[in-house]
RNA sequence: GGCUUCCUAGCUCAAUGGUAGAGCAGUUGACUCUUAAUCAAUUGGUUCCGGGUUCGAGUCCCGGGGGAGCCA
């Protein structure tokens, strides 16, 4: 670094000591660094830096054997500072994660290795450098210049602990990915597992769309929508609950291979698997059906496993099992799993008595409201579906379920769908879409129970001109991430979980 | 929404109802291959907020806020 460079003259001039009151207090000391880098005309976050090289892509330009050769300009925050006098060895963070730098006195020059000196822990700075490895083994930089890019004027959480609070850490996720490495891999993992979902569809023919969050009928599935104001046309929307309705309606278009990534929102509880805004992958593909579907998602689901996480099987912690995507994948039909959990061959030809009787027995708390196929799934949704840890198609669901499935031919009290559950959840239901509008029209108006859809009237009108036989599929995005990331809460695969305003971080 | 539980320094955590402490970070100093670097000295508190009991409350009680887990 050049004698007349502005930084380290600058920084020279700064307050040898800031006065003594404010050095207990962090964020009042940076603000003094801060302000003395303005007094010199040196504006602290109106620098750019020509960067070459990502930290692990540097890493791996070095050539063993030959330190020194390659030169790289890096860029990050700096995260660990071991100073020994006329020499430090630091870290820097950047996407690709740390780096390390040698900084030498007899390098860079006397007065910017002082400068230098005076950075903070939280300091974005640039480094050009070239590559060696230490007596520890360790590919480093040896600076030749370095430059503060951004001021950091809070300090940052403890550097062995990170943040633990898991109110902050999902307040201040920003610096949840700073300190926790774990956090930072999860999220990388999720923006893998997403493209590779969209280049295994693309590969397919299948149509990325996006349609409307803004719906006037929230249709597709059964929940609580959330309601906004549209001021102009003076009408009230719902944001969107599922994307179903509008994707069949392009199915109706002509666009036979379709799918929408995207947000849909649900006005309920929150819990370690629910947030009111989460992501579905939905899927719908012409001329196929619920079989088809199976064959594709196992194709997709062994394709990320390959793809981003090298293996098919992934650990399980809840369960303590070993979940393997490679083997044959179990098929069982809804009845036999409830036959086999209530051990009552006869099940599905009892009385709603019996039925309301038996659950109390196995322990379920029974609403007096609830239907009878009600009373059957709290069953299979408190019982069987939390024991599904392998790959498991839940086969037959009955017609109650879901208005929107084709009816079994063989057996019409259940649809041609299935369920496919993973590591105790539900990941993944599919259908053979009903097409017919009589009996789709006829099915949403026969609906009871709390899994009532509403209505879409244009929907019903869009298949009265013809929409071809598809399979569909709804991917839970989040659920599918949590499984292939290890994470124990749908609030660690989202950035920012939804949380009630004014915590710790507002106050 | 109900039950259980947590909230103390920037961060991670201590503190029988009896003077609120430690590690990291910060500040000052030493050290030119460190790996949670080391060594010496040192600053730092609205104990989430508001009431109450008590000679005395971080601690016990009531209300409120926020988080987590279980249930709905």
């Amino acid at each position: 670094m050049p004698q007349s460079d502005p930084l380290a003259t600058l920084i020279l001039s700064m307050s040898e000591t800031p006065s003594s009151d404010i050095s207990h207090d962090q964020h009042a000391v940076r603000r003094q660094k801060l302000a003395d880098l303005r007094a010199g005309g040196f504006d602290p976050f109106r620098a750019n830096f020509a960067q070459t090289h990502f930290s692990a892509d540097a890493i791996k330009e070095h050539v063993e054997g030959q330190d020194n050769a390659v030169t790289v300009s890096v860029a990050g925050r700096l995260t660990v500072i071991r100073d020994m006098g006329k020499s430090q060895f630091v870290k820097i963070l950047d996407q690709q994660g740390l780096i390390q730098l040698y900084v030498k006195k007899d390098v860079i020059g006397d007065d910017a290795y002082l400068a230098f000196k005076k950075l903070d822990i939280g300091d974005i700075i640039g480094v050009r450098g070239t590559l060696f490895k230490t007596k520890a083994g360790e590919v480093t930089v040896r600076a030749e210049s370095v430059q503060l890019v951004a001021k950091a004027l809070r300090p940052l959480p403890e550097k062995w602990h990170g943040l633990t609070d898991p109110e902050q850490v999902y307040r201040m996720r920003y610096l949840d990915l700073i300190v926790n490495q774990e956090s930072r891999r999860r999220l990388l993992l999720r923006s893998q597992i997403v493209s590779a979902i969209r280049r295994f569809l693309d590969d397919r023919k299948f149509l990325e769309v996006e349609t409307p969050v803004l719906q006037s009928v929230a249709g597709g599935a059964a929940a609580r929508p959330f309601t906004t104001q549209h001021k102009a046309l003076g009408v009230d929307f719902y944001l969107r609950i599922s994307l179903e309705l509008y994707l069949k309606r392009l199915l109706v278009g002509g666009i036979d291979r379709v799918y929408e990534i995207g947000r849909n929102f649900r006005n309920e509880g929150i819990s370690r698997r629910h947030n009111p805004e989460f992501t579905m992958l939905e899927v719908y593909q012409a001329y196929s059906d619920h079989r088809g579907m199976m064959v594709l998602i196992k194709d997709m689901l062994m394709t990320l496993c390959r793809d981003v996480l090298g293996t098919t099987k992934i650990a399980h912690a809840a369960s303590g099992q070993e979940i393997d995507f490679g083997g044959e994948w179990r098929e069982v039909s809804y009845k036999d799993l409830i036959r086999a959990q209530t051990k009552d061959p006869e099940w599905f030809n009892r009385s709603k008595t019996e039925h309301v009787e038996a659950a109390t027995k196995l322990g379920l708390k029974v609403e007096a409201q609830w239907q009878d196929f009600e009373i059957t799934n709290e069953i299979f949704s408190k019982l069987i579906e939390p024991t599904l840890i392998q790959p498991t198609f839940v086969l037959n669901l009955p017609k109650e379920l879901c208005p929107l499935a084709k009816i079994n031919s063989a057996d019409p009290t259940t649809l041609d769908v299935f369920e496919l559950c993973i590591g105790g959840m539900e990941v993944a239901p599919a259908y053979s879409e009903q097409n017919d509008p009589d009996i789709q029209r006829a099915m949403f108006e026969g609906q009871a129970g709390e899994e009532k859809q509403s209505i879409d009237q244009d929907f019903l009108l869009s298949l009265e001109y013809g929409m071809p036989p598809a399979g569909g599929m709804g991917v839970g995005i989040d659920r599918l991430c949590i499984l292939l990331t290890g994470a124990e809460s749908i609030r660690d695969v989202i950035l920012f979980p939804q949380l009630r305003p004014g915590g710790k971080t507002e106050g």
